[in-house]
DNA sequence: GATGAATGAGCTTTCATTCAT
DNA sequence: TATGAATGAAAGCTCATTCAT
C-alpha cells in the first residue's frame, strides 16, 4: 500500500492544516501540530508541500465555490447562506474567507482573500447589479456579506449569533434588492429548510 | 524630548506596539521588533507593561471612541468617517477593529473587539432602531460598517478602496435609513473634506 | 536623618540577604528579590556592597561563634546546641553552615565553608582530642555535627526531624568521648530548657 | 560509535548533565553548557527530557544502590567505602547525595536527598540496631557518615581529605558498633586495596 | 523514498549591572 | 549622594527546516 497511502496522507496533512489554519490563524499553527493531528511525522509536511507556507498556499487554493449554480434572483440568498449558514465544520465552523482574515497579516494570505472575495462575490453581484457604480454596490454588498460572518462567528454578537435563516433574509432581500436595483427574492430550496430557526452554528465547535 | 524619560519612553513603545500588532498581528510581532523601533532596549517592555500580553492589553484597551459626540441622526455618518476615511496612520492605516481581527486567534483580543464593536457600534445604533428586532439590525448595520472597514483596507476590493466620502455617503445613508427605520443624514461638516476623493490609504506605510 | 538612614537600610539589606541566601541559595537569589524585601531600589546593593557577591561575602564573613565560652567538657554540647537547636530564624531556621551548602557550587562559598569548619569547630576540638590523630578525630565529630544539622534541617529525617535535646544528647556524648579520648559532659545550662521536646523548628517558617 | 544514534546522545546528554549538576548545582547549570560538553544542539535535551528539570529528574533518579549486597556486618564499612572511597567520578568526585546537597534549594532535589538517605542508608542501618531508638541511632550514624562525605570533598578539611581506609575504618567501626549495640567489623575485601593512602580524590578533575 | 536525529535562529523573559540626572 | 531609566548577556524553550541513514 505505497502509493494510496501516501495520497492518503497527504489528504489528512491538508485537512488538519485546513482546520488548524482556520482556527489558530497561520502564526498561532505549528508544523509539529499539523503533524501530530494527524499522527505523522513533521518532515512530511515538507516532503509533500515544501515548506509550512506550501501548506498553507494549497490549503487555501481550494475553496469550495459553486454560488454560481442557481436561478440569479437568488444568488444573494444562497451567498447568505453561504457565509453564515453553510457547514464548515472543516473549516473550524466559519466561513473559509472569515477564517483567513486571521492570517491576514501576511501579503499572501490577503492575496487569496481578495481574490476570492473579487472573483467569487464582487464579480457575481456586478453582473446582476444596473447603473452607473455596478462595482462599488457589488462591493458593498459583498462587504456586507462578510461583515455579518465575522460578527456571527468571530465577534460573536449576540443577536447575530443566534438569528436563524428567517429572521436574517428578510433584510438582506430588501437591502439587496435596493443596492443592486432589481428584486431579490429568498432561496426557495434553503437546503429544504427555509425557515428554519434552529442553532446554525451546531456542529460547528470541537 | 529628554533621553531618560520614563513616561515618554512609555508613550514611544506603546505606539511602536500600535502599529506593530495593528500590522502584523500579535503571533508575528515580537518584542524585540518594538523595542528595536523605538530605539531601546526590549527589557523596557518587561518593566514597563509586565509582558508582552501586557503591552498588547494596553495597546488595545485605548481605542478612541468619539462617535456619539454629535446629531444622532449622523451617527451613521460618523461611523462611516471612522471606519473608512478617519485617520488610522498610528494603526497602520486601518481602523483598529479591523487591524485587531488579525489577531483574533487569541481569545483576549476576541473578546476585546467583541466589546469594542457592542459598547461603540451595536448599542448606539440600536438606541436608534425603530421596531421589533432593533438590535439584531443595529448588528446588520454594524456588520455592514465592519465589512466595508475590511474590504477597504485588507482586502482592498478595487471600488472601495478608490472610493471616496461622496461615493460612499448615499448609498450608507439609504440602507441604514432602511434598516433602522428613521431618516439617516450624511455628515455635514465632515473634517472639511466632504467630497475628498484622495487615496484613504495614502500615509499609511512607513 | 541621612547617615543613620544609610546604615539602616545597609542593615536591613544584610539581614534580607543573609535569609534569602540562606534559604534560597545564591544562585536562586536575585539581587531584585533582596532590594524588594527591603523595599528599596536594587542599585543601592551595588552602592553599599559593590556587586551581589559582595553582598555574599559580607553577609557570609559574620556567622555567630561563641562556643569557646564555657567549660571545655561542655564544648561538644555546645556545639550540638548551635548546630540543632539555637534559633537560626534568621538564616532560614537552619544553621549558616548549612545553609550555606546550598551555595557551594561558588568556590568563594566552599572556602567560607572550610574556615567556618576548621576555624571554628575542628581546632576547638582538636585541642580537647588526646593522641596520635587528634586532628583527624576532631574532623570526623564534626562531620558528625555536621551531618546531623543537614539531616536534621535540610533532609528531614524522620527521628531526627523531630528529636529534642534529651534524645540526642546522650548519644552524642557517649561518641565524642569515645572519639576525643576524654569525658565530654552535657550542658547544663542548655538555654534553661535543657530536655526540651518542643519542635525545634518552630519559628523558622515566615 | 555512530553519529545518530538516539540512544547514544541521549546517554551522553545525561552523563554530561549528571557532572555538571553534581558539580556546579541545578541552578548554575544550563541547557546549553550541558549541550556543549556533548557537542550537541541543546534543542535535543527538550526532546528526549522534556525540560531541564525533566534531565534533572531523570539524573536523580538512577543513584547506584548496592550496599545490601554482602555481610550485615561489614554494612557500615561499604557504606563508609561508598561515601568517602568509591569512584564517583561520574558525579564530579562527589557522592552523589554530597553533591546533590548543592541542588537543595529546589524542593525537588530535597525530596530525592530525603528518600535516598532513608531508603538506602537509615533503613539498612534501623535493620541491624537494636534497643528503642533504633531508627534515632540509625539516622545519627546515617548523619556521619553523609558528614564525612561532606567534609571530606565539600569543605575539604585537611586530615579527612587525605585520610585512607585505613585510617577511617577504626574509627568507623567502634563508633558505629557503639551505636547500633552491636559489633561491626571492616570490610575485609574492600576493592582490594584495603589500606590504600593515596590520594582519593584523584580523578576527579576534568 | 521514508524516517527521525539534528540543527540554528528566534522567541519571551530575567539577570546583574551601569549610567545619566 | 541617591534615584531609576536603561542596558546587554544569557536563561529556558519552540520554531521551521535539513540531512544522514
Amino acid at each position: 500500500m505505497p502509493k494510496r497511502d501516501r495520497e492518503a496522507t497527504r489528504a489528512r496533512l491538508l485537512e488538519a492544516a485546513r482546520l488548524r489554519f482556520a482556527r489558530e490563524g497561520y502564526d498561532a499553527t505549528s508544523v509539529r501540530d499539523i503533524a501530530g493531528d494527524v499522527g505523522v511525522d513533521a518532515t512530511l509536511i515538507f516532503r509533500y508541500f515544501g515548506s509550512k507556507k506550501g501548506l498553507f498556499d494549497e490549503v487555501t487554493a481550494d475553496i469550495p465555490r459553486d454560488l454560481l449554480d442557481g436561478p440569479p434572483e437568488e444568488l444573494v440568498a444562497r451567498m447568505l447562506e453561504s457565509v453564515v449558514f453553510a457547514d464548515w465544520t472543516t473549516y473550524g465552523g466559519e466561513h473559509p474567507l472569515v477564517a483567513m482574515l486571521r492570517s491576514s497579516a501576511h501579503e499572501e494570505a490577503r492575496q487569496r482573500i481578495r481574490k476570492e472575495v473579487c472573483d467569487t462575490y464582487v464579480r457575481a453581484l456586478e453582473d446582476l447589479a444596473r447603473g452607473e457604480d455596478a462595482q462599488l454596490r457589488a462591493e458593498l454588498l459583498s462587504a456586507w456579506l462578510v461583515g455579518i460572518g465575522i460578527l456571527r462567528s468571530v465577534v460573536a454578537t449576540p443577536a447575530l449569533a443566534q438569528a436563524g435563516a428567517g429572521d436574517l433574509a428578510p433584510h438582506v432581500q430588501s437591502v439587496a434588492s435596493a443596492l443592486l436595483g432589481r428584486p431579490m427574492s429568498g432561496n426557495s430550496g434553503m437546503s429544504g429548510q427555509d425557515l428554519a430557526e434552529d442553532d446554525p452554528r451546531s456542529g460547528s465547535e470541537g
